[in-house]
DNA sequence: TATGAATGAGCGTTCATTCAT
DNA sequence: CATGAATGAACGCTCATTCAT
């Protein structure tokens, strides 16, 4: 009943917090995250600087919601049960979607998203870092992954290379497909956590 | 002869421009190097702004010049048989000194260097990106590590990872020591790349 | 009805940039367009220097935007019908109006616009440029003028005299008056286009 | 005898000046007086910063030494007599030489000396405006040029428009021969002077 | 909800000039 | 005569954020 409840206004207001998010999205594309402006952004959806300031607090808060959007989006429902595949297979499509995912929010958010100052969303604060876990904790279970090291150790371990997986792909400037590299290395890595 | 040539005026010069460096490597080390300004690290080093523009062509130049440093004392001279060690261990040595001048250089700038736009000096046109094939070469021809991926494809599968190493201390702003995390991921990775 | 829904806050903004404007003309009387700051175009304006910034894209832009002003209201409209003179008489007004207005904006815009590196309004692309060459032309329809000359050779000729006594002013510090000299000058001037 | 006094250390000094002022020269050639830096000028003359100020006590002076230079070296010993023509023909010759010289110098020591604030040496303390007088003087003396304007008008008025001649020249950036036009022009000009 | 005018601290860089050596 | 290290005030411009309307 509640969506029957919004309100003209209400949708409205809903519709031009997405064209904020989108314009920012867009422009997030072609440029790094602090080479975007504010009002560039507001440009770009059409509203003013003001309208911007009351959907979002800050710049901060923006990129905050792109970047946990990203993670809700692909991960929150995340259930290994839901795959046909299992042990390495499962791992590397795993990585595959996060690698697709990255690929298309662009690498400017990811830089940004790697390096801030100030309260980063740390991956293990991440629905991603739970679903991988619950990908390794049935690796173990099926012992097709090593149990010479813990469930965390391995997220972890995982998570570290995945991200000098991105982050070379970030430095070379997109220079390659991150998906076929990500599966090369994967695939390799796995060798190095089998049971 | 030359050396002793050196007049009281070029000495102080050369101090001057130590002076410059020491200054800006050290404000580097508690925040990142876009919030360290050329004004404060003239004060710092007690000399006027002209000064450092004297020395240094700009700021971009002074990041250069601490990169490359580190670069070229560590591993222009680097020679596989001058250690004791091979294959695994070698390897392990070499990413362990790697650590310890980045631990000892700081996070800011390795961040920096990590994420700039425009000319990076990209691992592999480094010296330590050479001092790490030469190690991977001998021990491919010992039979230590694998053949079935060409020197320059480990090398960059090596890197990769490190990165992500650097990177994750980078993150969570050297909250563990580098060194040891980089042998314990090391030890486990090189699990994957064994004959 | 539009004017009439001009709100406070825009006829505010309006004041606001023509206090920024009316600041720099004033200051502009005083000293060289390179000497004076926008801080201190603020200043006297009694605005931010973001204010100056939010209404002028650069120092570049409020330079232009008085010599076109210039050049606009004078001579946008012009038409030799309007003035009861014709041949000799209309073209000493005309250069007499010139005077009065270059008098009036201050020499040092005129400096500067003669001078400035890059793309400068010439005066072949001003409104000025056009008006000149319609009593040209009237005049020599009415053989006036001699024909011994095209159109736009005797504007380009006029002009570049027009300039050279202008530029005798600005050199000797608006030692006389600009009228006066343009008068005498071109009186004399006349005599080598007459019929 | 003063010149056989001349030590080899004040012949040096003398060729070290000149290698200073040659260089100076050349960098004009190229661009603006303001964008030529005292340490280019050092650099191109291979002499420090410190000499350049030895010999000329300021940037200032160095521009000065240049335009007097080509004013001294062109028109101290200018005198009617020596030259075949008479009248008008004499009076472009001159202006011919002018264009030349200035052409030759450059137009960017033309832009400065005419738009320096402060003390710039005004045509009527020149050698080059003696030297029009005479022109003058003589051509209305032989009933050539009109005694309607006094010597002083009628050089003054010469060269306001000579100025005006060589002020479009600047501003179209060379872009075309200022020896022609001054002939061209000029021509026309002395029918509004002729007896 | 929505606007957009207004803020102002802050930055990298330049360069004529000085002066101890 | 000659050097070149050192100075430091100055400038144009940016942009996240605020707030009266």
């Amino acid at each position: 009943m509640e969506n029957a409840k919004l309100t003209k206004r209400k949708k409205q207001a809903i519709q031009t917090k997405q064209n904020i998010y989108n314009a920012a999205l867009a422009l997030i594309q072609h440029k790094s995250f602090d080479d975007v402006t504010i009002e560039e952004i507001s440009k770009k959806a059409e509203v003013s600087v003001g309208s911007f300031y009351y959907y979002f607090h800050s710049k901060e808060d923006i990129y905050l919601s792109m970047f946990k959007k990203l993670d809700e989006e692909l991960f929150r429902d995340f259930n290994p049960g839901d795959y046909p595949q299992s042990g390495e297979d499962l791992l590397i499509t795993f990585f595959l979607q996060l690698a697709r995912s990255v690929s298309d929010l662009g690498l400017n958010i990811i830089k940004y998203s790697l390096f801030k100052e100030g309260p980063v969303p740390y991956y293990k604060d991440l629905y991603m870092s739970e679903a991988l876990q619950k990908i390794i904790k049935t690796g173990q279970a099926d012992n097709v992954f090593t149990s010479s090291m813990s469930e965390d150790e391995m997220t972890e371990y995982l998570f570290i290379i995945m991200q000098g997986v991105m982050l070379d792909w970030c430095i070379t400037d997109e220079g390659y497909s991150l998906e076929e590299k990500t599966e090369q290395l994967m695939r390799r890595v796995v060798l190095s956590i089998k049971y």
